[in-house]
DNA sequence: GACCAGATTGTCT
DNA sequence: GACAATCTGGTCA
């Protein structure tokens, strides 16, 4: 599958903007045994400094450094002692803005997801944020890098009108739950929660 | 289906 | 030393 990767400039806007429009685009993870990829369907903005559930709240520091640099870049931590979890990075260098992808809907290299995951179950292989990192494959070898360039990229698939795009409170974090920075496409049934 | 506990370790206080 | 932007598998219904 060939799809057209998304230019710097899509990076070029508000973060909580960002995390809608990144709805309905393929993340592409090319890999030696084969390519795997999935739609982005669910997403939560994170607003650096201004937000008390960032990572980045509390300034820059070794393991959230890739989110006060430029916009779309992998940022990619470790959580929970055992999962990593992928964001995108937003917002103008220094603020440490990012967009977590909650969950994707498999796409191409289904097989190779399948068995990454040791489960065949497609509304089961990646929709959460540790599932889909391991889904297609993430490591953290790919902290930091730049998603306009292959190995791992997004690029355009669909656009979601606005209508079907639910607005609502983020997950799994104590502070700023009343925020709406959660964004995922309505009726799909690949997403991590209802 | 809903709710709950356990896993397991890097990172920050 | 406490806790984490989570998931899975268990119990009970």
């Amino acid at each position: 599958m060939d799809y057209k990767t998304l230019s710097k400039n899509f990076y070029n806007k508000p973060t909580v903007e960002l995390a809608q429009s990144l709805l309905g685009k393929v993340l592409v993870h090319e890999t030696p045994l084969g390519a795997s990829s999935g739609i982005i369907v669910e997403t939560e903005a994170y607003l650096g400094g201004e937000d008390p559930a960032a990572h980045a709240y509390r300034g820059m520091t070794e393991r959230n450094k890739a989110m006060f640099g430029s916009a779309g870049h992998a940022y990619i931590y470790f959580t929970y002692g055992m999962y990593f979890c992928f964001n995108v990075t937003a917002g103008p260098e220094g603020v440490g803005h990012g967009v977590l992808i909650r969950a994707v809907e498999p796409l191409d290299g289904v097989d190779l997801m399948q068995k990454r995951r040791e489960l065949l179950d497609e509304k089961m292989l990646a929709s959460g944020p540790a599932k889909l990192v391991i889904a297609l494959g993430i490591n953290k070898e790919l902290y930091g890098h730049d998603l306009t360039e292959k190995p791992l990229y997004i690029a355009e698939f669909k656009d979601i009108p606005d209508e079907q795009v639910v607005k609502t409170t983020r997950i799994g974090i104590s502070e700023g739950k009343e925020l709406p920075y959660r964004f995922y496409i309505k009726d799909n049934k690949f997403i991590s929660k209802k």
